[in-house]
DNA sequence: GTTCATGCAAAGGATTTGCAAGTTA
DNA sequence: TAACTTGCAAATCCTTTGCATGAAC
C-alpha cells in the first residue's frame, strides 16, 4: 500500500504496531511513494540525497522489520543483494541483469494456470516468477 | 547432461574447451550423477566426505565456471547462497524455505503460456519460476 | 523510568581474488 | 616451456549484531 504523507505513513506503521519513529517514517515515505524495487543501499543512497540522516543499521533493520510485517515484499533474484518492493500486491517480474533493475509484469500479463501439487507436509508460501532479460 | 564416469566427465569437459584437471572431473562426477541442486559449501563437504582433497577456492571457481559453460544452472532463491542446478533443461522449482532445499517441478506439472512482450532492446536469458513452501 | 530504537563499529558468512607453487599440453 | 590451475590466506561485499546513547510512552 502506497502513502504520500507523514500522517499516513504514521497510521500505517501504527496499524502494524510499529512505533512510527522518525526514520521509519522516512523509509516508508521513500519506499512508498510509488510502487518501486529498491536495494539496502539504494534506500540509504536516496535517504542521503534527501538530506536524511539515517544509519545504515537502521535502513536494514527496519527494511527487515517492514517485510516482516507485511508492508513491503523482498525479492531474491540476484545473490549481490536483496530488493524491497513497494508492491505487496500478486504480481512478477522482469530482471534485467544488466542493469541489476526490476521491472514489474503487469498482473495480466502473466497468467499462472493451476499450480502442481505441493510436497505432502508443505504448504505454499508464495509463488515468484522471474523473466530475466539482457539488454540487446 | 548427466555423466557417470571419469572419461565421460573428461569429454564433457574437453567438450567446453575446460581443461579436465582432477578437481573439475570430481566435482563434475560428484554433480553430474544425477538432477541435484547443491550449493557450494554442499559440494565441498560431500569431496570432503569422498576423501577428495578439492580447495574451497577451487569449488567456487569451478562452480561458476560451470555455470559460465553451461554445464549446470545457478538457482537464486535464497540470499545466504548460490545452489546449482545438474538439471539444465528447462523447469521450475519449489523451494522449501524451512529445510532451504529445492525440488523439481516435474516440465508438464506446470505450464508457463505465452509470456509476455520484453520491455524494449532487451533479449530474454531465463524464466524462472519458484513456488516457495514451508513445512506444514 | 522502562522499554524500545538508533548508530557506530565490529562480527559474520558467502564468495572472490592475489599470488606463489604445482600441473597441463 | 608457456599457459593455466590450485590452494591458502586475505580481501570483499552485503547484512546482522553488540552495546552504549538517546528517544518514546
Amino acid at each position: 500500500m502506497l502513502v504520500h504523507d507523514e500522517s499516513a505513513a504514521v497510521h500505517l506503521l501504527q496499524r502494524q504496531a510499529i512505533k512510527p519513529t522518525a526514520q521509519r517514517v522516512e523509509i516508508a515515505l521513500l519506499l512508498l511513494q510509488e510502487h518501486q524495487h529498491l536495494s539496502a543501499e539504494q534506500v540509504l543512497e536516496r535517504l542521503r540525497r534527501r538530506g536524511k540522516a539515517v544509519s545504515k543499521a537502521t535502513v536494514y533493520n527496519t527494511l527487515r522489520l517492514f517485510a516482516a510485517r507485511g508492508i513491503v515484499q523482498q525479492v531474491i533474484v540476484d545473490p549481490e543483494r536483496v530488493f524491497y518492493d513497494s508492491n505487496t500486491s500478486d504480481h512478477f517480474h522482469f530482471y534485467n541483469v544488466d542493469q541489476g533493475a526490476l521491472i514489474d509484469l503487469a498482473p495480466d500479463e502473466l497468467h499462472i494456470p493451476e499450480l502442481p501439487a505441493l510436497p505432502s507436509g508443505t504448504v505454499q508460501e508464495a509463488v515468484d516468477v522471474i523473466v530475466r532479460i539482457r539488454d540487446k
